[in-house]
RNA sequence: GGGGCCGUAGGGUAGCCUGGCAUCCUCCCAGCCUGGGGCGCUGGUGACCCGGGUUCGAAUCCCGGCGGCCCCA
């Protein structure tokens, strides 16, 4: 049986201890808000940056690298931009002993760094669009509280895409695909999320609008594990991004941006985990099928040896990641080890498989085993990494997000479900301002915006105007 | 933004109030014994966040820094 009980009563502790343990991040570097990626959590985010790279490549996104360092005066051209990242911008202001003439900030994201060359690179209407995308370390000068991956001063993977497009219809179409892009991406982590466009006050410094992707933790607090931004023509004009038109003439072009940072790990590790620790879809564990000998002293160890090579040998050949665990340890303690590990297969042998010429399959998302014959093993466990164990995950975190959400009708029920329930509350929102900033304040929790891609006819939870719009309020980390 | 708590081996802790040999568990290392859910035994390595002050003497008291946690806005 598979519990979450630690995870329920005390989610920061369970998830502090299962970084160390599971070593995916290591706490301890010396610098707030700093962490060092261990080696289990680095091979996890080779895994879900190797998807994130295949959905962007396949639609025609193309990879690049700006610098990390941004001029003073380009940083400061945008008015909006500059007023929501200037309290945490870090600067770089001396080179050696010498003070720099021109100061210079670590990017807290790279649209000024971008912008300029893209003026340079955008010509004619036959560049467009034109997707780009990088994958790289962006830096924020936290004031609150940090925490491992989620709240960081160092963003170690910050995949932001940006994209340039001739018209308002092609931008539109083109945060379109963002959402196309992030909604496979969650799914094949089997990650349940909602597309939400942000009220006013809570857009992206310099975007028309926002949306933001959210999911729910355990503890019923909201984290955003994405944003798409569609900027229209805000920093097309600041950064003279001008295309020719067929016709001759010299438009501003349309843009957006979005972006997915190690939130989408941390995401991971807290809508799949339970109380034995991690578990990882197929896809992204970096060992798929850990195979545990159960040697006897009074039976042919060799024996057992030589199942093991051989299996392991047969699910390399296929293309699985496997590996045998042949420590001079218990077999029980190899169990707890790969377990917390999140890895989804084991396969044990000892003498009752070898006697009766089976394999047992222990899955780590049910906690339960099954023998099967041994000539049967490949095609159950190609089954099972491919199919079966992600659907099941996708299944079980669906349940528990639904479970973490309200419907309510009053802005007092919205009180009791944020505040008492630490639940998400779902409504209807006319998505004014005015009434926005109401069930902004009516509990501890945030108005997190409306649905993209759900309606419901209802009235607005404050000025009873009919509307389709479904919004959701809750805690948020 | 405001308030509070804390920092002792790799991890978790006792000691701090009332200054005087630093406790226990775990991990780790060596060996034996084991092996289908964290086995047992023997032996071993390893720590008072940093800087300054008070004192014969500081993990303990005072000041500052750095780091961590919690609550409220």
């Amino acid at each position: 049986m598979r519990t979450r009980e630690k995870l329920r009563e005390d989610f920061s502790e369970w998830y502090n201890s299962i970084l160390e343990t599971a070593e995916i991040v290591d706490v301890r570097y010396p610098v707030k808000g700093l962490y060092v990626w261990g080696f289990w959590g680095f091979q996890i985010r080779r895994f879900v940056t190797d998807i994130l790279r295949e959905l962007h490549d396949s639609r025609g996104h193309k990879e690049t690298l700006f610098p990390l360092l941004i001029p003073e005066k380009e940083f400061m051209k945008e008015a909006e931009h500059i007023k929501g990242f200037e309290d945490q911008v870090y600067w770089v202001t001396r080179g050696g002993n010498d003070e720099l003439d021109v100061k210079l900030v670590l990017r807290p994201t790279s649209e000024t760094s971008m912008y300029p060359m893209f003026s340079l690179w955008v010509r004619s209407h036959a560049d467009l669009p034109m997707k780009v995308y990088q994958i790289v370390s962006v830096f924020r000068y936290e004031t609150k509280h940090t925490r491992p991956l989620i709240r960081v001063r160092e963003i170690t993977t910050f995949k932001e895409a940006h994209t340039v497009h001739s018209s308002r219809e092609d931008a539109e179409r083109q945060v379109k695909e963002a959402i196309e892009i992030y909604s496979e991406f969650y799914r094949r982590l089997g990650i349940p999320c909602l597309f939400l466009r942000r009220p006013e006050w809570d857009k992206f410094p310099g975007a028309e609008y926002t949306i933001g992707v959210d999911t729910i933790f355990p503890d019923g607090k909201v984290l955003q594990i994405g944003t798409i931004h569609n900027l229209g023509q805000n920093f097309s004009k600041t950064f003279e991004i001008k295309f020719e038109t067929p016709s001759g003439n010299r438009e501003y072009a349309y843009q957006t941006c979005y972006g997915i940072s190690e939130r989408c790990i941390a995401s991971l590790i807290g809508i799949h985990g339970d109380d034995r620790g991690l578990l990882l879809p197929p896809e992204v564990a970096p060992v798929q099928v850990i195979i545990v000998p159960i040697p006897y002293k009074d039976f042919g160890e060799e024996e057992i040896r030589r199942v093991c090579s051989n299996i392991k040998r047969e699910l390399s050949a296929e293309g699985i990641r496997a590996e045998i665990d042949d420590r001079d340890l218990r077999p029980g303690w190899k169990f707890y080890y790969w377990e917390s590990r999140g890895v989804p297969l084991r396969i044990e042998i000892g003498p009752r498989d070898v006697k009766e010429g089976k394999v047992t399959i222990f899955r780590r998302d049910l906690m339960k085993r099954e023998s099967v014959d041994a000539e049967n093993y490949l095609k159950r466990v190609r089954d099972l990494l491919n199919q079966e164990i992600i659907e099941n995950m996708r299944k079980e975190a669906e349940e528990n997000f639904i479970s973490m959400i309200r419907r309510c009708s009053s802005l007092e029920g919205i009180k009791k479900c944020v505040d008492e329930d630490k639940k998400v509350a779902r409504v209807n929102w006319c998505g004014e301002d005015t009434c926005g900033l109401e069930i902004n304040e009516c509990s501890q929790g945030q108005l997190l915006g409306y649905s993209v891609n759900e309606k419901e006819s209802g009235e607005c939870i404050v000025c009873g105007v009919a509307t389709e719009k479904v919004a959701y309020v809750g805690r948020t980390y």
